[in-house]
DNA sequence: CGATTTTTACCGACCGGTCGTTAGCCTCAA
DNA sequence: TTGAGGCTAACGACCGGTCGGTAAAAATCG
């Protein structure tokens, strides 16, 4: 393909690259799978040869933490984090399923940003990274069960909810929506938090 | 690892062979996922040289068609079957539900039966394989989908339920199992189905 | 200011290895 | 003797990753 020759600059700007390779990255992990994309994939995908996205990465192992751990900032940042400004769980609750559903969404519509939903890909780290990914993971958790402990010690459970279950079967109900939800549908993403929080709410509450 | 010597051979019949080949392959696809699972780990996890395992299988993709097939097969007789024995929606939809966890965790629990579980691994197939296993799958949502139709024109669902959202996070309730179940764990597979089909009900239902 | 050096941002070629797949040969039970 | 059930060997393509080189931009210097 031809050299572009405008104003005298082919290359960008390094700040720019870097994000547009962990986007690039996210958007095809999410879509074919960590073992599925290669580094050709994505070095096409953000027009730079094999051998520049190593100038940019050290690995591909690297990159997928990287973008992980970048995930879980994002997680922390908006969902932990305004969670903890109340302390009644149920308000707690209701945040969490909210802005983890809408920062879930938001990285399956904004335009190549697909950061969050990485998180989902479990295998392809090894060593020191995967045990740090997976700690942060289980502390996502934990304080997810943790705000339903908090719930049921007032009383406010369901009779039949048993809390380990309840908790995965509520983040599994927000962490599946990667494989069903499409951007620019019939909902906002406003009602969609709206709606699944409602339905997660009302699968442990007392009636 | 000893040969068996059944009846002086050192052979496996073919059918054995075959169902070796799908469940070692299944187990695989589950844990490494398709693209990370080679052909030489799945004949080296039956015992096999990786040549050898092209005498019964023609492909990796038919390979994972045959796995995917034979799992829809296996949700069509335990889950859908037993489903529409009952005419009342509400039963109908706790069927679907008891079973559909059963029938995964099952996939789990089962030495070398990870079958069921493959069906969420949608990349790896192309062309007709994909055409037709995406409508197949798609035809289970339908089915379930119109069973919380049903249960809306008896009044029985909460005012604040979308039924298509509230299909997939049931749906994504169960699916997500493969993520934390562990089999031989606190709860038998029994108890497991009884307090997801409570929660996923309570999610629904009107108060 | 212009000249020079250093750094940035890449590229083409290539590495050893593994991928899915095939061809052809051997072996043993029926 | 035949054919099912393997085997060894090898294929071309692609994998993640490295190397030496280089044009352009930025920093430094006289």
């Amino acid at each position: 393909m031809g050299l572009q020759k405008l104003t005298g600059s082919t290359r960008m700007a390094s700040v720019n690259r870097q994000e547009q390779i962990y986007f690039a990255a996210a958007r095809l992990f999410v879509d074919k799978g960590y073992s599925g994309t290669s580094m050709s994939d994505i070095a096409r995908a953000v027009g730079v040869t094999k051998a520049g996205l190593y100038y940019f990465v050290e690995s591909k192992e690297k990159l997928l933490y990287t973008i992980m751990s970048y995930g879980m900032d994002r997680l922390h940042r908006e969902v932990v984090e305004p969670a903890l400004a109340t302390d009644d769980p149920l308000d707690r609750l209701r945040i969490i399923v909210r802005n983890h559903v809408k920062n879930i969404g938001m990285a399956l519509d904004v335009k190549g940003n697909s950061i969050t939903s990485v998180v989902n890909e479990m295998i392809g780290l090894t060593g020191e990274m995967r045990t740090e990914i997976d700690a942060r993971k289980r502390a996502y958790l934990e304080f997810v069960r943790d705000t339903l402990r908090a719930l049921d010690a007032q009383g406010k459970l369901d009779s039949s909810v048993d809390i380990p279950v309840a908790t995965s079967s509520i983040l599994g109900m927000i962490a599946w929506m990667t494989h069903w939800h499409k951007p620019g549908g019939r909902l906002t993403l406003d009602q969609l938090a709206d709606l699944i929080t409602d339905q997660a709410l009302r699968s442990i509450l007392k009636s």
